[in-house]
DNA sequence: TCGACTACTGAATCGAAATTCATTGTTGGC
DNA sequence: GCCAACAATGAATTTCGATTCAGTAGTCGA
């Protein structure tokens, strides 16, 4: 009795509210982006984050799902944060424009978890494969729709199919951001995504301004 | 004497001439697409090629070895092809668009090679990283230098860093090849190059051409 | 047919690392 | 201070796979 009173069946102690079950995530997506996730043993994420080997296995099923879970929240994170502003932005070109900036800022937001979304999640391990295939085929669907409300608004050029325009979009930015990180090179994200987002809506923009002017 | 006399030292019967050094190499790029670098055995990659784990290590220093030269080779492959089409194709536009082309097209020659190469050629593993980047490099420098002949003609803006230009198309281009080799969606790979090509070359377009409409 | 010679083989070696679990240390109630 | 209860530890276990190397088999010249 006295025992299940004291267990708060609703808040697991290894769950996400403990705070080594977050530094184990942080020490992960550092060690990992440094590393490459196959040459990146337990026991050096268990080090980075202070903890012993062990006591990763207490807060994670496996290695694995270690990874999963960073990649999981990061990606969580980065479609509400969308959403929400979404919320006050109509027009197609203001949200494209928008999650162009914020894709390009994740470099300043958290490097390590950047290398890793370009590293890792490409990798062809099973494991990966089945759940970022899923993230990525959520980000180009939602380009998409605001593509093809651009088109039917009569904003975009209908000639060119928006699948394939979304897909130049993430690719063109998922390039930048990667050779940005990869050599280490600073830049500005605001100027960056301005410039790819104007030869990208310039370039699907529909030919009628061209007459209107 | 007899022996010096026999032994052709310019053709190493273990090099890159004899059949069994390309079957490996085949093999190797196939299991590698199949199942990612660090979940393809040695031993899988040699049943694939149908000879034995040993063996490799006659043809090859190590299995990292065996996946540095298949990569190193496509590359050559490509650069041979793309400088020998330059000789006949002066515009900027036309070589870009002849890039474009080539590179959606790798899709149908080997899929299994653009499959690693999405994959494997961006990992961080130190002995792919320095090498594959090297390979990029050159591939957008290329582009780059295209693109910037084209600002100094006046064809196109220079408003754009042929930079961020350059890292667009390849970013675009890459992405959809990705998705096509992902997804194992067939798709046209002109078609596909031209609409690429369109929006891009139309985002780029110096604006005098408007204006002599 | 015999004897080098050498490509080839694949079982044995060796190290690395994921996961487990017996043990230790800490905490909160009495 | 004493005693569960349980988080945390890290050495031991176990599996896997790159590389090696002692032995096999085919070839060629005599």
């Amino acid at each position: 009795m006295k025992a299940a009173l004291k267990k708060a069946e609703s808040v697991p102690v290894t769950g996400p509210a403990n705070e080594k079950y977050q530094r184990i995530l942080d020490a992960a997506v550092e060690v990992i982006a440094e590393r490459g996730y196959f040459c990146s043993p337990v026991s050096a994420i268990a080090k980075r984050a202070g903890v012993a080997d062990g006591t990763i296995y207490l807060y994670f099923k496996s290695k694995d799902d270690v990874l999963r879970t960073a990649i999981d929240s990061t990606f969580e994170k980065f479609y509400q944060q969308v959403a929400e502003a979404f919320l006050t932005l109509d027009g197609p070109r203001e949200q494209l424009e928008y999650i162009a900036r914020v894709h390009l800022e994740s470099h300043s937001v958290n490097r390590s978890m950047v290398v890793l979304m370009q590293t890792e999640m490409r990798q062809s391990a099973k494991f990966i494969e089945e759940f970022s295939h899923h993230h990525l085929v959520k980000y180009i669907q939602m380009v998409r729709e605001v593509v093809r409300r651009g088109q039917e608004q009569g904003i975009f050029r209908q000639d060119v199919s928006d699948g394939v325009v979304a897909h130049c979009m993430f690719g063109a930015i998922d390039e930048l951001l990667s050779s940005a990180v990869f050599t280490g090179r600073e830049y500005d994200a605001k100027d960056t995504a301005a410039q790819v987002m104007d030869v990208l809506l310039n370039g699907i923009t529909a030919a009628a301004s061209t007459d209107q002017a």
